[in-house]
DNA sequence: TTATGATGTTAGCTTAAACTAACTCTTTTG
DNA sequence: CAAAAGAGTTAGTTTAAGCTAACATCATAA
């Protein structure tokens, strides 16, 4: 399984679920991605699979290391970026729709670039 | 058919073609996407039956206005990604790479806010 | 206790955009 | 002039990641 956006959009939901809810299920992903049930267990089956996630007897989903990993990097990339382009003068909303493309679509190279330039010469 | 990154990458790069050539032809689209011959065939054929290129009867690939208007903002946004990346210190292969993917994943509002900071600012 | 609703799965379909194989047509070259 | 090379097309395949329809389980509620 090669890691590609989706992935990394879904592993990202799970984390971010995991920070507001007790136990992150299959129903929360898809509430939170807006896609159907069963794309939803199909692709989370998959992440599965592949030991990015594991899912106990009650259906709840937690990060393996591996998931994890992916998932927070993503997931800090989706914070900064949003604070750069609202810095910038973006709107929230749009600050946060691009956030979630953005975070897909940088080399670690350049977003480390960005994230410094933005600690040390705007904040 | 709706405008999808890969719309934008191939009108993109004719234009950046009839910069360097005096005709763009299918197989110069070929050889600058890396695509096979029939898949360029294929969407070429497309983005002329929906009117964002004409073909002549020599097979010299023109941008329609509609077609123009695209691949002129995807062109800015690469020149200009690419110009921001390597002023914060990322390298000019890697700039490159990224400018590709980014410039399709920005708002408007906020690749403006972006081109904005960087013209009054960084330069 | 049966019925309802929530959750999850399986099967099969769709779409975009790539691919290869095989073809035509034109131009160039030995 | 015949053969080869170059350019373009058609047909059919593949893959990722969505979708709906239909079904299974289980908990709650009438």
């Amino acid at each position: 399984m090669q890691i590609r956006e989706a992935a990394e959009d879904y592993l990202e939901a799970i984390l971010y679920l995991s920070k507001t809810h007790e136990h992150v299920r299959s129903i929360d992903v898809v509430h939170h991605l807006g896609f159907s049930k069963p794309s939803v267990s199909v692709y989370l089956k998959n992440l599965r699979l592949n030991g990015y996630i594991n899912v106990d007897t009650n259906g709840h989903i937690t990060l393996t290391d591996e998931g994890m990993t992916i998932a927070s990097k993503i997931y800090e990339r989706h914070q900064v970026l949003t604070d750069i382009l609202v810095a910038l003068g973006v709107t929230k909303e749009v600050a946060l729709e691009d956030a979630c493309r953005l975070e897909h679509a940088l080399s670690d190279e350049s977003f480390d670039a960005l994230k410094k330039y933005y600690t040390n010469v705007m904040l």
